[in-house]
DNA sequence: CACTAGGGAGTCGTTCAACAATCCTTCAAG
DNA sequence: CTTGAAGGATTGTTGAACGACTCCCTAGTG
């Protein structure tokens, strides 16, 4: 019997039970193809049908467009009136459209931090590591994930629960981008460095210049994932 | 051109101007429940039972659950497993929450606005001057519409349309708070004089100043918000 | 040859009815 | 007062059906 006075414990249990259980099956078909797509195993612009996956899910049609509902408001799928649903295709404006609200989000949370606990950075430490780890490797898909985790991780600083799902949403439409990107390497690999300075710079309390500097990275980053999009036009 | 005196010829066009308008069924009933939803006529708490809808709208279950869902990503229901959707009941954590965002992405905007065409402020002055006008009146349901108005085209300055939709959502869901406040006048009234400030410093291109000004408003509007809620907890 | 109208196949949008799974209430027993 | 077990009510999921729409192909016209 544990200690009626140790209040944390049931609430743990509890949502631990929830968050297993409490899943719909619209929600788990959703979850499926979000990897997926998030993989990039299903290219840009392909097209969902519902009665090819209905057969493969073996579940109904309405359960899937659940699902569907669900992605498409994640922004990882389009749906198209009398046509069905389709990874999206990210043209430009879109790219720099996400990057606009990826540097209002990221910077400002950076900005605005003060007495950071050490603690609380330490996700950042540890996708930082991953993220070397894997370049070393020359995993860069790996480096790519590292990358966006740290990005995760650094917004959630913020403490805040919609500036976390805002960010998640973000990303998770950012990874469309760089999946469709051929050569990841030149544009994953000053990724280590940079968010390793950054980290540097949060740990010494300067919030400031990290939000000056993040400024400065996402900027780059923009650019060139920009001109990687640009090399490989699918229209 | 078809007859005019032809009955039928109305409602062919009444039926092209619907499919026209790419509108699904499900997105018509989400948007006449929104509207219940933010109006207030739907007290938080209250659950929404399919079946009832179903008899009212005269909508299929699906289309219904479809409708649900596209509010419950817009944060104006939630969605409990097996229990139902219900109008949520926003507590104090989730009006900091919410205003914790709001800041950062309306002061960010006002922030980075530069060489800002004058002709882009004109939406924003007739907001103002709604405000003042309903306040005029004494119609305060009508400033509390004329402001979030205004500060959904403050923020569409940054002409990014993820930006529109964060904001769009965050505001909604903050009309589901103002709407439970009994007292509506203490609360919108020195809105009419500061949206007026604000845009003041917009069009003399002081958008530092302005961004200063809108971070202690919306400090200001937070803690008001929050009394007023402490005054009639529902829990 | 270019172009437009028309038909047909393939999908999606919506509805309906039924059953399974789950929650809430009630109430009796300890 | 707490616990546990029916019972009713509501949601979750399924499968089938039909109308509506898009796309592609073909035939006819100029």
């Amino acid at each position: 019997m544990p200690d009626p006075a140790d209040a944390g414990w049931l609430r743990t249990v509890a949502d631990e039970v929830r968050s297993f259980d409490r899943s719909s099956t619209a929600e788990r078909v959703a979850e499926l193809l979000r990897h997926r797509v998030i993989e990039g195993d299903l290219p840009p612009g392909t097209r969902l049908s519902e009665e090819q996956l209905v057969e493969v899910l073996r579940v109904s049609r309405n359960t899937l467009r659940e699902a569907f509902r669900l992605l498409t408001h994640e922004g990882l799928l389009v749906h198209r009136l009398h046509r069905g649903v389709f990874v999206p295709e990210l043209d430009e404006d879109d790219l720099v459209d996400l990057y606009r609200l990826r540097r209002t989000i990221e910077c400002d949370v950076v900005r605005r931090l003060e007495r950071l606990d050490p603690v609380r950075l330490r996700p950042l430490h540890d996708d930082v590591a991953a993220g070397a780890d894997a370049a070393r490797r020359g995993d860069w898909p790996a480096v790519g994930t590292a990358n966006m985790r740290f990005h995760q991780h650094l917004v959630a600083l913020a403490g805040s629960r919609r500036i976390d799902e805002t960010a998640a949403r973000l990303l998770a439409e950012l990874r469309l981008a760089f999946s469709a990107v051929a050569e990841p390497r030149r544009l994953y690999e000053p990724y280590v460095s940079r968010n390793r300075g950054l980290l540097d710079l949060l740990v010494a309390g300067e919030g400031e210049r990290a939000a000056k500097e993040l400024e400065d990275y996402l900027h780059d980053s923009e650019a060139e994932l920009l001109a990687a999009i640009r090399d490989r036009p699918g229209s």
